[in-house]
DNA sequence: GCTTTAGGTTCTAATTTGGAACTAAGGAGG
DNA sequence: CCTCCTTAGTTCCAAATTAGAACCTAAAGC
């Protein structure tokens, strides 16, 4: 299977991955995230060939993640900026730089801090259910097939994970 | 600048990618949180050819995200399973799940559904602050550097996302 | 004019990936 | 005891992708 058809999977997973879950755009998110937004200061900031980087970009302006925003003219000149669809995508950062700081730290810890705003400290990022309130880890959730594929079975739990 | 030379960068995030960042790992992960553990079944899943589906699972049991389980003698077979290190990964998955079922679902709705043990719910996962339990957004948030790097200087926020 | 800046595009060589076939080590059926 | 089946890989080649470097355009500054 070509990697070019796994966007079309009945995957969210799978179809998102098509989207951001190339080598290069996450670190181009993440830089995002951070406000770098012109064509140089991701090309500085990553070593990506300005080729790769053309590339990507273009595919995440297409994709809706990211805005290319005229800001001068004369010469026209173009920055990057997140769309709400991309804001959206901080949890994946957030989830990978919490992963990161735990299990690849190197030696001085982690280069970045986050703060939470409203707190004032600075946080971990934790998972919490939008029904309940409460904080989850994996062994808290299970999955089940949804909609239409569970009609007519009876719904029941896949297996625990690990 | 080499793919295999982002693993030796000081950002935690590109490390974390240089580890799981591959085109089709995440998807291996995905599985592996649904109960997939051995090599045929997930094969069979992805559609990932059968070289590229060894290296990938040898490279996650090297990084300690997944163990390779004898669980057959005469002839030797082995599964794959997910150890803390991975389970700590979910984050990343339910985000991406997340993002995709609410921006990149088909007809239908998406495949599967997360159902929170605890409440009973079918759940969409947010992003809570582990200092204050708040929910939080990307706006909630503010990044800045951290320890050594932020010596010596005035700490100061990093600009706002977006 | 000459150089610099910003945002790209083009070219070639090296690396990675896909696809399909093959190996190994038993087990089942006849 | 011969052949087919299963599981977990490995090997090989062609095709696709990527890295690295050079080049292009258009205006501004000196």
């Amino acid at each position: 299977m070509r990697w070019s058809d796994v966007g079309t999977l009945d995957c969210t997973i799978a179809r998102t991955l098509s989207v951001i879950g190339d080598r290069w755009t996450l670190l181009v998110l993440r830089d995002a995230f951070l406000g770098t937004r012109r064509f140089e200061a991701f090309q500085a900031s990553l070593g990506i060939t300005r080729h790769r980087l053309a590339d990507r970009l273009r595919k995440l302006v297409q994709h809706g993640v990211l805005r290319r925003v005229r800001y001068q003219d004369a010469p026209a000149r173009f920055e990057y900026r997140l769309t709400e669809k991309g804001i959206d995508l901080y949890g994946v950062i957030a989830m990978l730089a919490g992963w990161g700081d735990k299990h690849m730290a190197g030696r001085g810890g982690p280069p970045v801090e986050r703060v939470h705003r409203g707190c004032g400290h600075v946080a971990t990022l934790q998972l919490a259910c939008d029904r309940c309130g409460d904080t989850v880890t994996a062994r808290d959730m299970t999955a089940r097939p949804a909609g239409r594929l569970r009609t007519g079975r009876r719904a029941r739990a896949a297996e625990e994970p690990a």
